[in-house]
DNA sequence: ATGAAAGCGCTAACAT
DNA sequence: ATGTTAGCGCTTTCAT
């Protein structure tokens, strides 16, 4: 029972007292230099095989694992991503936040999770978030101003809007071809004779609302059409419903058809419609949403509506954080992917 | 427009080419040294107002903030809580996310998530975590080994149990009061005339599912009976959806009341049964659920079930945090918090 | 109260 | 291929 109490002292580690082994304990256990011991964990770093087996038998031993933090300071890339995330209790968002974490696994990359409450902006985390030497940021379904985007962009921190376009050039956008899509929901609720069109917009000056509703009205427009009613339900459950109340709660029938800029508002109008106003959906109104979140296919609502390509607009935001280059001036700074319409019940 | 271009050179920082600016640089700038940089951002530290303030000015001029990344490697500590998360696809977690985001922002402490993908473990991701310093490790609707809890709590990281009662105790958990709830759903059945109730369970070994498994189980036999039928929804819609499926497809009458571990099961269950067996709900079956989720108040589902208190669960998370303190060999290395039967339309 | 200097644990030149 | 030596940007003694 003679244990040595001594600690980082010798520099052999005591195996009673482990938690921290360093570099320098093994390289000193191993009576090689500390630089040899990165060097073993530093893919395509110039050590012989052989020593490096050696160094790795020995670190499994004794559960040694660089320090990342130290390592970060020095190469000045964490391997942290951030995701900053507004409206997190819109489905569709713990969607690709699922696919995301799923990704950045993949790549042995960090997932700082930043969840904007309503009503604030990314920016305000932002500062927080950048003493972190984070590798890039992540915005999705929140607004950040171009000044802050900016900020990020000069200390070299690449910023990618996800299902979001963006106007401020210095940052990427990946999105779905949303006012293509828009046209293609118009298209096919005139071909199954819907006439009198609603759109439920998501929050006021998202680009993802305006591009939808942008191309359901050009679309109208050709079949000589124009737009029934408008409303905002700001890309929530709670706003679709009283969307759909302010419309239907005189039985006048304005509207056949309701076309909304995602899904869960789409859930609130079916509620409502359905269960309050006890209207025959798609016999008295049509509903189409856009994401195609899981519940869109469950029987309760068995919702028509638009599928984002979730795992693509991933795949895409990832290849241009491997790139690593900010966008080129010259203005291609969208990246658009194709939807898909999903037929169901609704319309 | 004669600006110079030299850089961290003379020590004065370019204000062209900001981007990572030092305490260093700073100090240069003002003359001081720069472990007065270091105390001026370092609360309850032996430095004058006056030279705070000068100091605090000239960083939001030229926009420096301290490295967290360096002040981590001399701290120990990275002001980041790991987050490990199963199943984020049932929407009782991203609700659980959002507090949690919301209570450590407020804390100033960064959130790292991983989400644990199905059929694997949380300890095949915690080599990594550990990588980062992390304050702590929060894990939920996953499973980690004994081993594993144990490493961390050897390096000095509390691991705390949310939402999962576990044997181990160098661990703390915080769950729901899951038996009692379970008996009260039971009396709330059997007062309503259910008499042959059932029980769909989640993911198998789990102590949330076999807690409201027992107190069901229990408060029946208070009453004279026992359970109808038991079967395993895994803890998802679809899981769910097939158990009511296996029960209700005969239309043979063996069971009127179905108590589901998990409400996204329970919504699964009424999808079935509603839509496809074409049963009335609640009289030729009724369906209680656990957690209540956003949907379950949906009208569309409207399901009785019991609410978790998250707010509360997490606080008491929060506070064992910062208590930092790990679990007494006496036992007590749980904390329950009560939840509450939300009586709807389904029971 | 402030300055000087020694690390935190690692990576990245340099040597050899 | 390996060892030696400087840092990365801070916090923290230790002086003064």
């Amino acid at each position: 029972m003679a244990t040595s109490k001594k600690k980082s002292d010798t520099g052999l580690a005591d195996s009673i007292a482990p938690g921290n082994v360093t570099a320098k304990d093994l390289s000193n256990m191993l009576g090689i230099a500390q630089s040899s011991v990165s060097r073993a964990f530093t893919p395509d770093s110039r050590i012989s095989d052989e020593l490096r087996q050696r160094i790795i038998a020995l670190a499994d031993e004794v559960g040694y694992r660089p320090n990342a933090i130290a390592r970060s300071l020095n190469t000045k890339s964490s391997g942290i991503v951030a995701l900053v995330m507004g409206d997190i209790t819109n489905p569709f968002y713990p969607e690709v936040l699922e696919a995301f974490s799923y990704r950045l696994q993949k790549e042995g990359k960090q997932l700082l999770l930043f969840v904007v409450p309503p009503g604030r902006q990314a920016d305000d985390v932002m500062p927080q978030v950048l003493q972190y030497q984070i590798d890039a940021v992540i915005v999705t379904s929140a607004h950040m101003s171009s000044r802050t985007a900016d900020m990020c962009c000069r200390r070299g921190i690449p910023v990618i809007f996800l299902n979001r376009r963006v106007k401020n050039n210095s940052v990427w956008s990946v999105c779905c071809n949303n006012a293509r899509m828009g046209e293609s929901v118009a298209d096919y609720l005139v071909e199954r004779g819907y006439r009198r069109c609603a759109f439920i917009a998501g929050a006021a000056n998202t680009s993802t609302s305006s591009d939808r509703r942008r191309g359901f009205v050009k679309a109208l427009g050709r079949h000589g059409l124009t737009l029934a009613a408008s409303l905002d339900g700001h890309y929530t459950y709670e706003g679709g419903y009283a969307a759909a109340h302010a419309l239907f709660r005189n039985q006048k029938n304005d509207v056949d058809a309701l076309f909304c800029a995602n899904d869960i508002m789409a859930l609130g109008a079916l509620d409502y419609l359905k269960h309050v106003a006890k209207l025959a959906v798609p016999h008295d109104v049509a509903v189409v949403g856009f994401d195609d979140i899981r519940a869109a296919a469950f029987p309760a609502y068995n919702l028509t509506t638009v599928r984002q390509p979730t795992q693509e607009m991933i795949d895409v935001t990832m290849r241009l954080l491997a790139e690593g280059a900010p966008p080129d001036q010259a203005g291609k700074a969208l990246h658009e992917v194709g939807g898909q319409l999903i037929t169901r019940g609704t319309a």
